[in-house]
DNA sequence: AATCCGGGGTT
DNA sequence: AACCCAGGATT
């Protein structure tokens, strides 16, 4: 698809975007340094989350470890108490496991090429492509979330960015149009549009330095891309909690089983699909604690709801 | 290629 | 209720 489209217009494409980009003012606080750790720890913490909800956990791991030593040295424990609501805990332990990997086996020196860093455990193509270029200055494009959306409009794009070719061909276009000689620069200016200018629903396109070029403005298709070929679908399940009184403390259990959560705690829980439950459902499921532990029954919570997705078809 | 893994905000 | 988010690992 990017064999379509003339040097002239990516070029636009790109000095656009950086001009865009320095007319803004979006200061993140692990843009401050070069510090690979710093860009290390960011990049993780905002897999698939929110620079606005990640931002004081980011604030949070950096004041309780200021070095990569410092969280390589904590245990597993204290890592998962300070992600603690953040969702997606294997990237906690992945990222532990990877500091103390670096820390004892590498000196504590960061690796500094792109297959260096892509082998670290949780790190992928965008993020291994972050670190390269925001910490090391290395040409490799970013390919997130915002990148597929500003590529698949502008380009207009209609390939699904949740196939194998689809990405694939976004990242060959993205690494076209990544400016070699300031990578770090443009990877940000592209994800900041995406996310500033470029917004999934009911982007400001008028107010947009780029849409007299746009495919998408052009040919009114902005609401339609970027494609998404999996039709996605909710699951509600609910938890009831049990409060179980034993020698004056709260019974909690591990969860072992593969699932949601695995390996963190929490009160004994009775799952069920509806929102009611019957108290015969309960007390036969916690049978087991009562004659295990002799402990008493002091109240059950009111259904906490967990959605999950599943594939339609 | 599908599926799993989350909490939280927006529409 | 569906969609989205600075995605990656597992099967």
């Amino acid at each position: 698809m990017s064999k379509n489209y003339t040097i002239e217009i990516g070029q636009f494409f790109t000095n656009s975007l950086l001009a865009w980009s320095k007319q803004i003012n979006r200061n993140l606080p692990w843009k401050k340094s070069q510090n690979p750790y710093h860009i290390w720890l960011s990049e993780i913490i905002l897999q698939q989350t929110r620079v606005e909800q990640g931002t004081p956990y980011f604030n949070k791991f950096i004041a309780r470890f200021p070095t990569l030593q410092a969280l390589a040295l904590a245990s597993e424990d204290e890592v998962l108490k300070l992600w603690e609501g953040l969702g997606y805990y294997s990237r906690a332990r992945n990222m532990h496991q990877t500091a103390k990997h670096i820390a004892f086996e590498h000196h504590g020196v960061f690796p500094s090429s792109y297959q260096d860093i892509r082998n670290l455990k949780g790190v992928g193509d965008y993020t291994a492509a972050a670190i390269a270029s925001f910490a090391f200055d290395l040409p490799y494009a970013v390919v997130d979330g915002n990148v597929f959306r500003v590529l698949a409009r502008f380009f207009g794009i209609q390939t699904p960015i949740d196939t194998t070719a689809g990405k694939k061909e976004f990242q060959h276009l993205a690494q076209i149009l990544l400016d070699k000689t300031q990578p770090a620069a443009y990877n940000q200016a592209i994800m900041d549009f995406g996310a500033v200018c470029c917004v999934p629903k009911s982007p400001n396109c008028t107010a947009c330095p780029l849409h007299n070029h746009c495919h998408a403005f052009q040919n009114r298709l902005v609401e339609v891309l970027p494609i998404k070929s999996k039709r996605l679908q909710k699951r509600t399940r609910y938890f009831h909690y049990l409060l179980f009184n034993w020698q004056e403390h709260l019974l909690i259990e591990k969860r072992m089983e593969k699932d949601i959560w695995q390996g963190l705690y929490q009160f004994p829980l009775q799952e069920s699909h509806t929102q009611e439950v019957s108290w015969e459902q309960l007390s036969s499921a916690f049978h087991h604690s009562h004659t295990t532990f002799n402990a008493k029954l002091l109240k059950t919570s009111k259904p906490y709801q967990q959605r999950l997705r599943i594939s339609k078809l």
